[in-house]
RNA sequence: GGGCCCAUAGCUCAGUUGGCUAGAGCGCACGACUGAUAAUCGUGAGGUCGGAAGUUCGAAUCUUCUUGGGCCCA
């Protein structure tokens, strides 16, 4: 051996940080490289062999529904219930996922009419379910890509959908049941309706244009003014665009909080809201100053009644909300047959609901004089004869925007058609009953959904519509009475899982009822129901198709996590469902989050060009990114994102890489087997470590617990960057580094490195998804395929809050003198922390910390440190910091070549003259 | 118009039953290191707690109103 060793040398002779782990993520290109490892591994099989058994936590998935490409929303969910169950299965349970989707109904139909240029009522409704089928599968897959691309772990070979055969033939079990307890009635409702198309439109149909209608003012002659309404010679003035819908009128809805005027007119007495009362009467063309005979409140005047202008029928006088004083004359003609308010207002007050138009648009005998004639061309008539019986104040026209026929853009108006309705009336109070034992979280969810169940009007069933579950009820030919039973059921269900619900459309009634059965009238031949079922049916009676049909799955479910929409919607239909045939909830908890808006609180839209694009995110970030994202935000209220804010989850990424990488690199040469110090024999800073870790981990199963995924985030990154980083790798680096490697100082850092490792990389795991893997094939010893098929450890170290305590105070005085050391480092004084010596001062307090700092040279990383008594006389060029005087130097001596300590003592070794006499020592070691 | 919700530093979050000069991390500025290096360390500057009024000895925390934003209805 030479004896001087080239300086380049002793680099040799250290302990540095090895790893083949990257510093570098590169996600994008990772990631799916780990997901084809997982899928070559079938991980969700394998988890789920490997917990059978365990205690069973059901959570289940609310099917988006497959048209589009997710949008971030649909990210943050999915994200979010992966972490949830990743979790609990790391938690010992037995958490399987079956990912769902919603397939049928309108925007699908939509989509098949527009990109295909399809008229529905040209092709056969079996080719056209067919297109809808093919459309909606090629969705899913799609959406499956995307999700899977997320890193969500789920049964994606046995995904529920929608369209399945024995999803469909449960749904109608469902509804069976529902009619058997007599919640299923057939009944009227006012539906958009086109005459020229002759079929009922949705909303999203419907286009408005201008339009010109007469504008009539109508007087209804008061019959009983309860007392309150002198009836002598007096009307109510309505007004109306739609004269045609008069023959459906039957009450006259005032605003209950609004002022009315009795006002003579012409030698009558006419009923006017008080703000509307001059303009009323200069359209009438009046102009002599009218006089007021009284004014009433609309809520004064309930209850009154009314001659029909032109039919022998009378017209209530009712309370509603959705009067206003904008234009008319407060007093709103009000036929339940032809208006959606007009209906709902109708509902209150249980008035009939007519609508005397047939499916041409033509009226019916209903009408009296005007059946026959198309519900428009009867304007004209409907107005003279109004006119010639005196009951017309005025008549003019109105230009407005009007609903129109998407396809042939003819005007549409509503129609109150026959449609089945699931009563919700019957089972209302149950369904409060049951919410009220749902754990909801945030708790105001409770209120939410209440306040919408109690004020829910009645469940419309119907559409009518093509792509959709079939409502599953024959008519008798002979008596048109309706039929569903155990046994038509039991018959369709049987078919439906075979052949699912298109057998349905291919088959004549005659085909698909069961054997012998008849009316009871005697009648045996039937026709079929021809609308389907709402999409909040299927998707709301996913517990019944999944969660009670799958053999791993439960019911109810354990948890149900959507978006905040969802509580009109899904946990809405899936209550009603559920306690309609069961008389419980399917879920025992509901999780909400919110909507993702943009950096400044607005809602994402492509007009306002701020919507971020979970796939662009994933190809430009990778996915852990945005699963960070979503752990790092409160979701239970709305949450933002935009680039910088990305930005920011990848800077907070980096971080939590490069302390893996760090660690790992202090590993490479550890093996647990053998190489594991005791906790009793551990340094005590070593100690302080898995001290700090213990807190950190018990904080962050806390978060989990408690799905404050957010509270996991803050808490270990700032274990990461405070505790590790900023604090115990940078005093402890030197003493890995140099001393020898098997030294116990070196294991004994090494032992707690390990510890952190293993523990935070599975506390990790259900966030950093991809990240986690890819380090646990790193972690020394770790034998199992993905760190997702292993269990949380239990506590390493029991927490000591004496030690912590003990520490905290030293590292407050570390703060004190890195202030001090900062001073002289600007001033040119001192370098880096080593070329530092110190003299401190300290006052009696601050004495007894630093003298139970087991290595002050270590935890203030310099290399020479004095602790003068206290007491002593303050060098003058001292300066004063909270608890203590410091007096910072440049340390005296020479800088050891190895350790880079700077001390008196470099080159009292002659056969290592660079070198301080420690590291001349511990040199041999390295020296083969 | 109705039901429910949100609003603390540039960003993401803490702030227990109202009580010391409102905290953390990131970002930013300045500096150090060059043996975690497309890394790492240190120091520092940032908030009249959306606004107004009130209750109180005292309010980010309670009440009322108000502004902006979100979801669901109408």
């Amino acid at each position: 051996m030479t004896t001087t060793m080239e300086k380049l040398e002793y680099n040799k002779t250290l302990n540095l940080p090895e790893t083949e782990f990257p510093m570098r993520g590169n996600l994008p290109q990772r990631e799916p490289e780990i997901q084809a490892k997982w899928d070559a591994l079938n991980i969700y099989a394998k988890v789920q062999e490997q917990q059978a058994g365990k205690p069973k936590f059901i959570l289940h998935d609310g099917p988006p529904y497959a048209n589009g490409d997710i949008h971030i929303g649909h990210a943050m969910n999915k994200v979010l219930k992966d972490i949830i169950v990743k979790y609990k299965t790391m938690s010992g349970f037995d958490a399987p996922y079956v990912p769902g989707w919603d397939t049928h109904g309108m925007p699908i139909e939509h989509a098949i009419i527009k990109n295909k240029g399809i008229n529905r009522h040209e092709v056969p409704v079996t080719e056209f379910r067919q297109m809808c089928y093919d459309y909606a599968l090629d969705f899913v897959e799609r959406q499956k890509g995307q999700f899977q691309r997320l890193g969500v772990r789920g049964d994606w070979q046995n995904p529920y959908i929608t369209l399945q055969p024995e999803y469909e033939a449960r749904q109608i079990q469902v509804f069976g049941e529902m009619a058997k307890n007599g919640y299923i009635y057939k009944g009227l409702k006012p539906v958009y309706y086109c005459a020229a198309c002759e079929t009922a439109l949705a909303e999203a149909e419907v286009e408005y244009a201008d339009k010109t209608s007469p504008s009539i003012y109508v007087k209804f002659e008061v019959l009983d003014g309860k007392g309150v309404l002198p009836a002598e010679n007096t009307s109510i003035v309505i007004w109306t665009t739609t004269p045609w819908t008069l023959p459906a009128n039957v009450a006259i809805s005032l605003g209950p909080d609004f002022e009315y005027d009795l006002v003579a007119v012409n030698g009558e007495n006419l009923l006017i809201a008080q703000h509307l009362v001059s303009a009323v009467l200069k359209t009438a063309g009046v102009d002599a100053q009218p006089k007021v005979l009284k004014t009433f409140k609309g809520s004064e005047l309930e209850l009154v009644t009314c001659k029909h202008p032109f039919l022998d029928r009378e017209s209530l006088v009712i309370l509603g909300d959705h009067v206003t004083l904008e234009s008319g004359t407060g007093c709103v003609h009000t036929a339940p047959g032809h208006g959606m308010e007009d209906y709902l207002v109708g509902l209150k007050y249980d008035l009939p609901i007519l609508a005397p138009v047939d499916g041409q648009g033509k009226f019916t005998a209903e009408a009296g004089k005007y059946a026959g004639q198309f519900y428009i061309k009867a304007n004209k008539q409907i107005i003279a004869d109004l006119q010639e019986s005196g009951r017309l104040l005025v008549e003019k026209s109105l230009d407005h925007s009007y609903p129109h026929c998407w396809r042939c853009k003819n005007s549409v108006f509503f129609r109150a058609t026959e449609q089945w309705f699931g009563s919700i009336d019957k089972f209302r109070d149950k369904l409060l009953e049951e919410i009220k034992k749902v754990e909801w979280s945030p708790v105001w969810g409770e209120v939410r959904l209440h306040n919408m169940v109690a004020d829910r009007t009645d469940w419309c069933i119907s559409r009518q519509r093509k792509w959709g579950v079939p409502i599953p009820i024959f008519y008798c030919n002979d008596c048109n009475t309706e039929i569903i039973n155990d046994s038509t059921i039991d018959k369709l269900s049987k078919l439906f899982a075979e052949h699912g619900s298109q057998i349905w459309f291919e088959k004549e009634a005659s085909e698909l009822i069961p054997h012998g059965l008849t009316c009871s009238c005697g009648g045996d031949t039937f026709r079929k129901e021809s609308d389907t079922m709402d999409v909040w049916f299927d998707s709301g009676s996913s517990h019944m198709a999944v969660l009670d049909a799958r053999p791993e799955l439960q019911w109810p479910a354990d948890l149900y996590l959507e978006g905040s929409d969802q509580y009109r919607g899904w946990f809405n239909s899936s209550l009603s469902t559920a306690v309609a045939v069961r008389g419980q909830a399917p879920y025992k908890a509901i999780l909400s989050h919110g909507f993702t808006l943009d950096g400044e609180g607005r809602k994402q839209s492509k007009s306002l060009g701020n919507v971020v694009d979970p796939l662009n995110v994933m190809k430009q970030y990778g996915a852990d990114i945005l699963r960070l994202w979503v752990a790092s935000v409160d979701f239970r209220s709305d949450t933002r994102v935009n680039d910088a804010i990305l930005k920011q989850v990848a800077d907070v990424y980096r971080k939590t890489r490069n302390t893996f990488r760090y660690l790992l690199g202090n590993l490479n040469d550890f093996n647990p087997q053998t190489d594991l110090v005791p906790l009793d024999q551990l340094l005590e800073l070593d100690r302080w470590a898995l001290n700090k870790f213990e807190q950190v981990r018990e904080r962050v199963l806390k978060g989990y617990e408690a799905n404050e995924f957010h509270v996991v985030y803050h808490e270990i990154n700032n274990f990461c960057t405070v505790a590790m980083s900023n604090f115990y790798f940078d005093v402890s680096k030197d003493r890995m580094y140099t001393v020898a490697p098997k030294a116990l100082e070196r294991r004994s850092g090494q032992t707690a490195m390990y510890q952190i490792l293993v523990a935070l990389t599975q506390l990790l795991a259900p966030i950093l998804t991809h990240t986690a893997d890819e380090v646990w094939t790193y972690v020394p010893g770790a034998s199992e395929e993905s760190v997702q098929l292993t269990e949380f450890g239990g506590v390493v170290a029991p927490f000591d809050a004496e030690l912590d305590k003990k520490w905290d105070a030293i590292l407050s005085v570390r703060d004190e003198v890195l202030k001090a050391m900062e001073v002289a480092r600007q001033e040119k004084t001192i370098g880096k922390s080593l070329t530092a010596s110190l003299e401190l001062y300290p006052d009696s307090k601050t004495a007894e910390i630093l003298a139970s700092a087991p290595n002050l040279k270590e935890v203030l990383g310099v290399s020479y440190v004095a602790v003068q008594e206290v007491g002593t006389a303050v060098a003058a060029d001292a300066t004063q910091y909270n608890g203590l005087f410091v007096k910072v130097t440049a340390a005296g001596g020479e800088t050891c070549e190895r350790c880079r300590v700077v001390t008196p003592d470099v080159g009292t070794q002659a056969e290592h003259p660079t070198l301080c006499p420690v590291c001349a020592d511990n040199v041999v070691h390295f020296i083969k």
